[in-house]
RNA sequence: GUCCCCAUCGUCUAGUGGCCCAGGACAUCGGCCUCUCACGCCGAAAACGGGGGUUCGAGUCCCCCUGGGGACGCCA
């Protein structure tokens, strides 16, 4: 048997981190046993459906590199075959017409809570007779649900779940206006589609019975289901748009990178061993659904960010200049130096060494793009004192007449003054520092230099030296 | 309220009855490296929620409690 899983996202706001997640763990298992991912847009309820919704999650799984096998299929557009599934339910007795209104519903519901009963539909319009029907109210169609014994699913991560059947009620499946709720779309469209297996959030877990019993009623064969643990906040609550619940592209925004994302929302729920750094291909050869854990988990920014420093360190030099220099332009009012692609390339392995995300990468990188004078933080101008400022002009003088402008050469001059002159390294380090990126941290000075190249260089000491 | 699910360091987790006075990773705190900051390396502190069973033996199995979460829509 192929194994087809499906992402089956309600259009109804961005991809956030917790439908990446389920899509990413549909993808994988569809990948791992060589099998099809599918795409469903349920937007079943018109009201709340818009075409940007759509357009946000298709870019949210492209940028994460989740792709999918077919075509993406509009739930709404399927609504003739779950009109045809409620008909034939109807007429094999597996559904009936209620007329209640909503006020008739809350109103049973409110009463049933105060009583401490569950809050069902009571099944008022089950077996009365149709002819009792008011006129001019629109039924919706509801299912009749088995009332006897209990309803048990094999959930791939839950093990075995049951609960008595008395707890579920005749759910709607048609609304009054003639079109199909989520629970009977859902299965008519799984069904149709060949879905095996059912990866969705725990949420949807007593959502699964009923579908069970749907399944039975129309004489189909439930898939094979596995309901995985929520992601929270931080703070142990449900993930809300205040800590964590953002669109996907909220996280490229703050510069982290698909991939890093990837392991990380792996990492989330699922493990392999003592495995923490775990690439798309090692991933698509581990993952499965044994490896998934049955306990919620918080979403931890620190924790992305370190993955995301791994990556950011393995990341190609021109990938992520192509990166930062929309940003950097952006920053610099498009005033970037003529030479600045060049040098964040160039500079890019001292560079990343050095941030955990994309937007701090640009910020580090901001000194090689910005045209002289370099302007200085406050720490740095504390390093340029007049002294500092003479000694990096007896420096610029040995710079001057080196040749070959490179790491060696600027390395010895550097040295050869701090030991001309019977100070440590960094009493010239850092003014030079301070000089040359206008801050007391950055990459390895010598490093800086060769970036810079030698006019640059000097230009940048001419611009702070003090004569003696 | 009713039903369902879950429970190991602050966080993510390993652990499927003896290999666990509980391992890894992130974060934290020391130290080394060193031109700064990172990286890297070394080290420290840090957990089986509580109570009952079962067993020669329980983090691991069972029950109860507690705590968290989810569902209960003519939303998905």
């Amino acid at each position: 048997m192929t194994v087809v899983t499906r992402f089956a996202p309600s259009p109804t706001g961005f991809l956030h981190i917790g439908g990446a997640r389920t899509a990413l763990f549909n993808w994988l298992y569809a990948r791992h046993h060589g099998g099809r991912f599918r795409l469903r847009i349920e937007d079943t309820d018109r009201a709340r459906s818009t075409d940007e919704a759509v357009e946000a999650i298709i870019s949210g799984l492209g940028w994460l590199g989740l792709d999918w096998d077919g075509d993406v299929v509009s739930q709404f557009s399927r609504a003739a075959h779950h009109t045809g599934a409620a008909e034939r339910l109807l007429a094999d007795g597996k559904a009936y017409r209620c007329y209640c209104t909503p006020e008739e519903l809350a109103e049973m519901r409110e009463h049933a809570k105060k009583s401490g009963r569950s809050m069902l539909y009571d099944g008022r319009w089950r077996d009365r007779d149709p002819a009792e029907a008011p006129s001019g109210v629109d039924p919706v169609i509801r299912f009749k649900a088995p009332r006897q014994g209990e309803t048990v699913i094999h959930d791939h991560v839950q093990g075995e779940v049951r609960v008595a059947t008395d707890q579920l009620d005749d759910m709607v499946l048609l609304r009054a206006d003639g079109t199909a709720t989520y629970m009977l779309a859902v299965v008519v469209d799984d069904h149709d589609m060949g879905i095996t297996h059912v990866i969705r959030g725990d949420d949807h877990l007593t959502n699964a019975f009923r579908q069970t019993q749907l399944y039975h009623a129309l004489g189909w064969e439930p898939p094979a289901f596995a309901h995985i643990p929520l992601i929270h906040g931080p703070d142990g609550a449900k993930l809300s748009k205040r800590h964590g619940a953002l669109a996907v592209e909220a996280y490229r925004e703050m510069g982290y990178l698909p991939e890093a994302l990837c392991n990380y929302l792996l990492r989330l729920g699922w493990s392999h061993g003592d495995d923490e750094i775990i690439g798309t291909e090692q991933a698509i050869r581990w993952f499965d659904l044994d490896g998934v854990g049955r306990a919620p988990a918080r979403f931890d920014l620190a924790r992305l960010s370190n993955l995301n420093g791994h990556y950011l360190r393995r990341a190609d030099d021109e990938r992520l200049t192509r990166l930062i220099l929309p940003r950097l332009a952006e920053m610099l009012d498009g005033k970037l130096a003529e030479d600045a692609p060049n040098r964040i390339e160039k500079g890019m392995p001292g560079l990343k060494e050095r941030a955990k995300t994309v937007t701090e990468l640009t910020e580090n990188a901001m000194f090689y793009a910005r045209k002289r004078p370099q302007p200085l933080t406050e720490n740095a101008a504390r390093v340029l004192d007049g002294e500092a400022r003479r000694r990096l002009g007896r420096l610029r003088r040995s710079l001057a007449a080196i040749g070959g402008w490179n790491t060696e050469a600027v390395e010895a001059a550097t040295r050869g003054l701090a030991e001309e002159e019977q100070i440590a390294l960094g009493k010239i380090a850092q003014p030079l520092r301070a000089a040359l990126s206008g801050a007391t941290v950055s990459p390895g000075i010598f490093d800086v230099m060769v970036v810079l190249g030698k006019e640059e260089t000097l230009g940048r000491l001419d611009d702070v030296v003090e004569s003696p």
